[in-house]
DNA sequence: AGCTACTCCTGGTAGC
DNA sequence: TGCTACCAGGAGTAGC
C-alpha cells in the first residue's frame, strides 16, 4: 500500500514526464474515482490546463495547474490501498483496472490504475481543501524531536493508532509504523503520554530513518500491487525488521516476530525488543 | 477524548 | 480441479 516513501518515489518519477505538458483529454474509466467535483465535472476542470509542478504531501500527490499562465487549481490524488500511477503512450490499451487517464499533448498518457477502487482524485482551487487537516511532514522541518515529545504527551492514545492518524503526522501507514516502532523499541499499545524524552527521541529518529531509507530504495513492494511508475518494484521490503515477518527471528535478538491486531490492523512486533506495557 | 465496529473494494489464497 | 470463504487495509463515519 503506498505510504510516504512510495508516493514520494512516484511523484519524483512522474514529475519529469508531466511538468510542461498540457492535459489534452481526460477519461474517467470508473467515475467513482472523482471525489470532488464528481464525475465529468472533474474531467472538465482539467482539460486544457498546463502542468507546472508535481509534489507530495503525506500520502497525497499534487499536480499544480495553470491556464494561460494563471493559476488553474490543483489535481490532488490519493492511491489508498492499491493505486498506481504510470505513463505510457496514449495508443496503448489501458489495462483492466485503469480508473482514469489523462492524455497529454505529447502523445503520452498518465494512467491511474487501482484494482480495489479506493483511490480518489480531487480538483480544488486551494490544496488546503484536501490537505488542510494533515499533520506535519515527518521529514520536514516542523517535525522536530521536541514537537513530537510534546505531541505524544498531549495525547493519551496508543502509539500505533496515533502514528497512523494523518492529522497527527502525515504519511505513515501500517508498514512504516510497525517498522519505526520496532526500530525505537516501543510496543504499539504503549500509551503516547508514557514516553520519556529519550523514548520520544528514539521514536523521532526511527521514523525519519525508516522513511529516508525506504525512499532511497524506492519504497516497498511487499504486496503484488506496488511498482514505481518506471515499472520497478521497490527494494525496502528486503529490509523489513518486523512487517510480514511473523514467526521469523528478530534481526536484533532472534526472538520470533509475533502478530497482533491493533486498531483493526495487522501489527508485527518483536515481543522481546518491544515489551508490552504493563496493565492493559 | 479515544476506542471499536463498520464501510468501501477485489485479487489472492487457504481450506475443503 | 474448482469452489467458497475469508483476508488485506487507508480513511471516513457512527456509536459508545
Amino acid at each position: 500500500m503506498p505510504e510516504l516513501p512510495e508516493v514520494e518515489t512516484i511523484a519524483r518519477q512522474v514529475r519529469a514526464r508531466l511538468v510542461g505538458r498540457t492535459i489534452a483529454a481526460v477519461r474517467l474509466h470508473w467515475p467513482g474515482i472523482a471525489a470532488r467535483p464528481k464525475g465529468a465535472a472533474l474531467a472538465r476542470s482539467l482539460v486544457g490546463a498546463a502542468i507546472t509542478s508535481v509534489w507530495r504531501r503525506g500520502k497525497f500527490f499534487v499536480i499544480d495547474l495553470t491556464r494561460s499562465g494563471e493559476p488553474a487549481g490543483h489535481l490532488v490524488g490519493h492511491l489508498r490501498m492499491s493505486g498506481r500511477l504510470y505513463i505510457e503512450p496514449s495508443s496503448a490499451h489501458p489495462g483492466p483496472h485503469t480508473r482514469a487517464t489523462l492524455a497529454l499533448d505529447d502523445g503520452s498518457s498518465l494512467r491511474f490504475v487501482d484494482p480495489r477502487k479506493f483511490g480518489r482524485l480531487w480538483w480544488v482551487a486551494d490544496v488546503e481543501e484536501v490537505l488542510g487537516s494533515l499533520g506535519p511532514e515527518p521529514l520536514g522541518s516542523a517535525f522536530t524531536r521536541p514537537w513530537l515529545a510534546a505531541g505524544l504527551r498531549a495525547r493519551r492514545r496508543s502509539l500505533k493508532p496515533l502514528l497512523l492518524d494523518q492529522t497527527f503526522v502525515a504519511g505513515l501507514g501500517n508498514i512504516y509504523t510497525d517498522e519505526a516502532l520496532h526500530a525505537a523499541g516501543l510496543h504499539p499499545l504503549r500509551s503516547s503520554d508514557s514516553l520519556d524524552p529519550a523514548a520520544a527521541g528514539r521514536l523521532h529518529r526511527a521514523i525519519r530513518r525508516v522513511l529516508q531509507a525506504a525512499i532511497r530504495r524506492e519504497g516497498s513492494s511487499f504486496d503484488t500491487f506496488y511498482r514505481t511508475p518506471e515499472g520497478r518494484p521497490g527494494g525496502y521490503q528486503e529490509r523489513f525488521l518486523v512487517y510480514g515477518r511473523t514467526g521469523k527471528p528478530c534481526r536484533g535478538c532472534g526472538t520470533a516476530i509475533t502478530r497482533l491486531v491493533v486498531a483493526q490492523r495487522g501489527t508485527h512486533i518483536c515481543p522481546r525488543c518491544q515489551p508490552r506495557p504493563r496493565g492493559r
